[in-house]
DNA sequence: CTAGGGTTAG
């Protein structure tokens, strides 16, 4: 939409004050119907005002005019359309009064796209211009809608306007360049504007928190907590950005840093306790998790949704239903994402009837609309237990059309049982049609498919659409912390400052899990590696094994280890964890790309189930 | 009258 200044404004109308009215001293009744306007408290109240001032009152009396922002103040904070109306009925509205409309808009959650409409009605009325008050509200507007075109536009016409060094809305103008994906220009904002506030701060913290760039928010915080006191909303980022890193001790001194009291109100605050459980769970502790949920002074929807979601990552099923149920028996009524969690539990764990059985429940006990998401659990659950048609029809009934995760499911499930290719080849192809090709996993399923069909020119077919397609495996890689340190390994690497003690490790390894007649499984081996030994080589010295030994070394009684990756665990190495964490008899917590394993006494918790 | 997350499945 384009949004112009209009060059050639109507001229604004000069009103003379008019005390000649009618109604007798028109300044008391004024002053009477703005009493009790301060007194209104419903809408039926306010509407029968509006009725009197309209009977009583002179349309172009600047003091009638004062009554009817009040009165839109009041109406755009309760009934929009009734805002709306009153609205209509004013013949020349101030820039006051196109602020509070827009704003109202802006905040309303469905019809934001109103708030932009307004501010393009504004400039064509031409009238008024807006002032420094109206483009927060239209950014806001902008940044939810995410849209960059009209945002632009207002800044321009913002900087046009003056407003270049306003610090509202420069805080604005960063919150909406980030929601767009613009970093940068968000950055530059920041940079060039002339005055900083905390808000400033937190505002591009955050931004760089919502695109995952953790270690960039962790940098801007530390200049930032030499300059101002950080606050709620200083902290709520960090510790998002901790739960991102998987970075624990980071995490445990923000948390540390809050009860400390540094920050107002932060320790009972809920929404922070909130991410403080989350932070614990994605950073692979439970335990920590439950001790602050337990301890929160009042909890709403979300504190029990985290749990849940944190109990079901970590495979503890029947903890995340336990807490399901407290959940209900504490009176909050779960929402939708709290569906969400329940159902990945059994999904997890592969429990079909009670997936079954929770799902009708969201519908027919919490009237809950099922989502793309809950239908993906199902299907998953379904496909996943064997029920491969059940899945299907599932798919077909489902009112939305299936994105690429449920038909990867779906493949998934079919390359697992003696392989339909038709099937196969026709959800491989809807994946990639809906552009879920860049991620190769879907090629290696095609691939494992016609293998196990002895279709070998098939096979070499995908391999090749595969290299055509510049589709490459995202590098495996893992890390884990010591001492607060974060150390990162790729496959083979050998650039650690310890890499001679941890490769003597690993054929440690090597040769204890032989001598238990332990052999490897090369299926899920790269496919490029065509010589035995270079597969052997390779499956060896997956990262995940190369932090695992890191690990080892630096081993504190009693302590579980904890290893963070950015891709699923292999069917090997997941097999040789576990035979670690019996023969070192050492807990190992894996968190995945997606959920967590526990390693405990030759075991995980997922039981093999992922 | 002004700024400050949209959590979530695989």
């Amino acid at each position: 939409m384009i949004l112009a200044i209009n060059p050639n404004p109507p001229p604004r109308v000069l009103r003379t004050r008019n005390n000649s009215s009618s109604y007798g001293d028109s300044f008391n009744h004024h002053d009477l119907l703005l009493l009790h306007l301060n007194e209104c408290n419903e809408i039926s109240k306010l509407k029968e005002i509006h009725a009197q001032t309209l009977r009583s009152t002179l349309p172009n009396d600047p003091n009638t005019l004062f009554i009817y922002s009040r009165i839109l103040h009041f109406a755009s904070s309760n009934d929009l359309d009734y805002a709306c109306r009153v609205f209509d009925e004013i013949e020349n509205p101030n820039c006051f009064m196109w602020n509070t409309l827009i704003r109202a808009f802006a905040k309303s959650s469905d019809c934001k796209e109103r708030g932009i409409l307004l501010y393009k009605k504004m400039l064509v009325q031409g009238t008024f211009l807006p002032d420094k008050y109206t483009f927060p509200f239209l950014l806001k507007a902008c940044a939810y809608l995410t849209a960059l075109f009209e945002g632009k536009q207002a800044h321009a016409q913002l900087l046009k306007l003056g407003f270049g060094s306003d610090a509202y809305i420069n805080n604005s103008l960063i919150h909406f360049y980030a929601s767009c994906d613009c970093l940068a220009v968000a950055r530059n904002v920041f940079e060039k504007m002339p005055e900083r506030s905390v808000v400033s701060w937190n505002a591009m913290i955050d931004a760089f928190v919502q695109l995952d760039e953790f270690e960039t928010a962790m940098q801007l915080f530390r200049e930032m907590k030499n300059l101002f006191k950080p606050d709620n909303y200083t902290m709520q980022s960090i510790v998002s950005a901790c739960a991102g890193l998987g970075a624990f001790s980071l995490g445990a001194w923000s948390h540390a840093y809050i009860l400390r009291k540094c920050v107002p109100d932060a320790s009972t605050n809920v929404q922070i306790n909130n991410s403080l459980v989350d932070m614990y769970c994605k950073c692979g502790s439970l335990e920590m998790a439950k001790q602050v949920f337990d301890r929160m002074p009042s909890r709403d929807v979300n504190s029990w949704n985290s749990m849940i979601l944190g109990f079901s990552n970590h495979g503890k099923a029947e903890a995340a239903l336990e807490c399901f149920e407290c959940m209900r028996g504490a009176g909050t009524t779960p929402n939708s994402v709290t569906f969400v969690g329940v159902l990945s539990a059994c999904d997890h764990k592969g429990m079909v009837s009670k997936g079954r059985k929770y799902f009708d429940m969201m519908i027919t006990e919490y009237k809950i609309e099922p989502r793309l998401e809950h239908y993906g659990c199902l299907v998953d659950i379904l496909a996943r237990g064997s029920l491969i048609n059940e899945a299907l029809d599932l798919v077909s009934s489902m009112p939305m059309k299936p994105d690429v995760v449920i038909w990867r499911s779906l493949l998934d499930a079919c390359c697992k049982k003696n392989a339909d290719v038709e099937l196969s080849e026709e959800m491989a192809r809807q994946i990639l049609e809906l552009g879920g090709g860049a991620y190769g996993g879907v090629y290696v399923l095609l691939s494992r498919v016609y293998a196990s069909a002895s279709r070998w020119d098939d096979v070499g077919l995908v391999r090749k659409l595969m290299t055509d397609n510049g589709v490459s495996k995202e590098p495996g890689c893992s890390w884990i912390e010591i001492d607060g340190t974060k150390h990162e390994f790729f496959a083979g690497d050998t650039s650690h400052s310890q890499a001679g003690e941890i490769y003597r490790v690993l054929d440690v390894i090597g040769d204890r899990l032989e001598s238990i007649g332990y052999a490897p499984d090369y299926s899920q081996a790269p496919m490029v590696d065509e010589v035995n030994d270079r597969k052997k080589q390779s499956l060896r010295v997956h990262s995940e094994r190369l932090a695992i030994a890191l690990g080892l070394l630096h081993l504190k009684p009693g302590m579980p280890i904890r290893i963070f990756k950015n891709l699923r665990v292999c069917n090997d190495c997941h097999q040789v964890t576990k035979l670690i964490s019996k023969i070192f008899n050492v807990e190992i917590i894996v968190r995945d790309r997606i959920r967590f394993h526990h390693f405990k006494d030759g075991s995980c918790s997922c039981m093999d189930y992922w």
